[in-house]
DNA sequence: GCTATAGTTAAGCATTAATCTAATTACATG
DNA sequence: CATGTAATTAGATTAATGCTTAACTATAGC
């Protein structure tokens, strides 16, 4: 399977999932995104890094300032996993209906 | 937002995608599934609240074994999460997928 | 070289998460 | 009701996460 596991738990964290989605039009640096949240810049920075060791985002330096960019090629991968639990084993017929979840416990 | 944080927590986790990829062809009983795995039932049972709390399987009781069936819809949501953030722009609104209606006249 | 700015790395701490063993609940069956 | 089976819940332990402040690296401009 592509997707791994790193994206997967880069995913798990709210902040994270923001950055993303502030990163969806085009690149900003480190500090313009780090301005959208409560947050000291080494926790923004730690973020970065998850994301970064994910595969979520891009990098580059210019003069100063760092610009972030959403690599959007691992969202793909995600949501081809998604697709692909979602539409079952295509050797077996599909199972189109699970019972209605009668409370159990 | 549809997509709730416990979804994606419960997603990063190794062992509990792997529970719902089993799940993809139909229901499995807890039994079944914490065969497919090295690890005590105890901890195989947590995986399952997890992903229950998470809304991303169903559960029901039929004698003493408790049926999971995957919960499509969430992975749905996740997918359309995954879309959104690919597409870029927010402020055009989504065309592509407009429901099969009649042909204007 | 000196200083200011942008950003990361290091060290430490509190919270959450994953796993185990042991105990418990729920159901079936003789 | 006693026993066996399926599964969860409780309690404890260890590892991982997320956050902070303090220190460091890199670049720009003088």
């Amino acid at each position: 399977m592509r997707t791994d596991n790193k994206a997967f738990k880069a995913l798990g964290d709210p902040t994270r999932r923001e950055v993303l989605a502030l990163l969806r039009r085009g690149e900003m640096t480190a500090g313009d995104l780090a301005e959208h949240f409560d947050m000291t810049k080494p926790s923004m920075s730690h973020h970065f890094a998850v994301l970064k060791e994910a595969d979520l985002i891009t990098s580059r330096r210019d003069g100063q300032q760092i610009w972030y960019g959403l690599n959007t090629t691992v969202v793909q991968d995600l949501m081809a996993w998604a697709m692909d639990l979602i539409r079952g084993d295509e050797t077996t017929p599909i199972k189109e209906n699970t019972p209605p979840n009668e409370e159990a416990k």
